[in-house]
DNA sequence: CTGAAAGCGCTTACAG
DNA sequence: CTGAAAGCGCTTACAG
């Protein structure tokens, strides 16, 4: 089914039937109703490739390239970017891979090969120390990261600088005369070792007692419960709990609540993300807002802004805010 | 930057370098070598739209229109989606519509302009009364709808039977003795109103007194509440509460509590979806499974099918289970 | 207002 | 092993 088709059951040249299709030139309301029926009853759809081949448009896509959309927070990001982006008139193609690091970077070359214009990396877990793929990526188009940072050519940022939040985190909490925190998180990307960092730096120097429990994402909620108890168990001085992200924070809060003991009057605990999931605990969550949105909306700025030929910064901070709830 | 300038700089004609890029044919070491050379250096990146123009492949591209990603719900929808799509080769186009009506609609006209080979929508929301969109679109190209039906050719539902997944939920209630229901749901898509269909006619058949509360999408959570709790107040004999989303469970049981009431001896808490959120909840949420990801699982095979020309079920059920925890 | 024809960037018989 | 050329389905000057 194409044009040709389409011209001759309505008597007229292909020229003819763009100009119907596109309303690119005045066409006779005669043959203009003779092509429509036509278009109507053969049911035809142009072929966008043919089309954006010839008018070098491109269908200005962007490849979006996230692990897990089940993710809350990336959820987010990602209905962020979308909706900017069709703002601006682009379309957005999905590659979610999980966190298998084959998978990601199979995606990537993936995408390479479908006419995008620009890629968005949703997680800082694309930000790897040896970023190859992420190299090869950007010296055929531009490359935006959100909430990590590579340093290659052809790539920009922006994040939320997670060190400095959760180092706020924690002296909010020791301003609070909390003394022995403990520290929950899931994730060794590059905004998870920051976290990690911001809360190690900070609660040395202040003097804090610390306790560092790491859990497996996606491992089931009663085996969380159960490392996290143990945790609390062995540590029955236990005052505060930060973790890396809210759902993390929420299960500890049913953890200190089943070791018997009130948030916050004996353990503060703190999310970080400022999900729907702070809103929903009992108690309600204080969480860290790193802005999500924010960042996602500078990034497509930023990507239209280079895919016109204008500069960008390379790298781009925003603020965050802790949001104070019943936790602390 | 195309083939042809690839060639140029190789010192080779254009069907060479494509057949170096394609590894379509046997091309001397010392060719190749050259025209993979010009290829990294020039950053030459194959036009997708000419070659799938030639090849008549396409991009193998499904558009998944989906109102709100942010939702848990379509969020788990959409992972599945683009993961059974991917592992048959098919690239994800996404659209995200918010919840008006008009952006709904252009988002499908949208779609229909961008050469994929179908569309699949996420959600029930789109099985209007007055599908005149649908049907244009399902004129073009097979429509598939997760989890909501429409009377229209070339449209294909996988669905979980919501009616009688809530009237199972209302008789394991009344089967537990309890006597005073009261309902809560937040949407009057199709999926929305056969929950409610299902609860009312139970709860009738079986002379239970029930209360309905209806919450806006996206209100505020503190709202939310408000509401609940003067729904409570206003029936305090109510001994079960059944929402229709997870989310809604989970205030309400935040409610019973600040109600002075205990979960599930005075209340008993049915939520909806089985999501992370029914096992973060404190106490865990009891939850309808309406299996959500069998409900994609099968979909996309039924895409495959009809894209091959095969047949396909027109509309299929999938299973549903209460998952039972702590609040019932 | 309409049509014939060139050309968008590729792939792939067809020759050699 | 390699190249010249046709053709994928469109759009758009150029003529008329």
């Amino acid at each position: 089914m194409n044009i040709l088709e389409v011209a001759k059951k309505a008597g007229v040249s292909i020229a003819t039937v763009s100009r119907v299709i596109n309303k690119t030139a005045k066409v006779s309301e005669e043959t203009q109703k003779r092509v429509l029926d036509a278009v109507r009853e053969l049911g035809y759809l142009p072929n966008a490739m043919a089309k954006s081949l010839k008018t070098n448009s491109s269908l200005k896509l962007t490849g979006i390239i996230c692990t897990d959309v089940t993710d809350f927070y990336y959820a987010r990001a990602l209905a962020a970017l979308e909706r900017e982006l069709r703002k601006r008139g682009f379309e957005t193609l999905l590659a979610c891979t999980g966190n298998d690091i084959e998978m990601r970077h199979k995606a990537i070359y993936g995408m390479l090969d479908k006419s995008i214009g620009a890629i968005i990396l949703v997680g800082s877990i694309f930000a790897e120390k040896n970023p190859e793929h992420i190299k090869h990526a950007a010296s055929l188009v531009p490359v935006f990261i959100i909430n990590g940072i590579v340093n290659v050519p052809n790539t920009y940022s922006v994040y939320c600088d997670d060190f400095k939040a959760m180092s706020f985190c924690c002296k909010a909490l020791s301003d609070g005369r909390r003394k022995n925190f403990l520290y929950i998180y899931d994730s060794d990307s590059y905004s998870g070792l920051q976290k990690l960092k911001g809360f190690m730096s900070t609660t040395e120097k202040s003097g804090i007692k610390t306790l560092i429990l790491k859990c497996e994402k996606h491992s089931p909620v009663a085996e969380i419960e159960s490392d996290i108890i143990k945790a609390l168990q062995s540590n029955p001085s236990t005052d505060a709990v930060i973790a890396s992200e809210d759902y993390l924070a929420a299960i500890a809060q049913n953890c200190v609540a089943k070791s018997g003991k009130r948030t916050p009057d004996d353990v503060a605990v703190i999310g970080y993300n400022n999900s729907l999931l702070a809103e929903i605990s009992n108690p309600t969550l204080t969480s860290l807002d790193n802005n999500i949105d924010k960042i996602c909306v500078k990034t497509v700025e930023n990507l239209n802004r280079v895919l016109n030929g204008e500069k960008a910064p390379i790298t781009e901070a925003v603020d965050f805010e802790l949001i104070r709830r019943e936790s602390f």
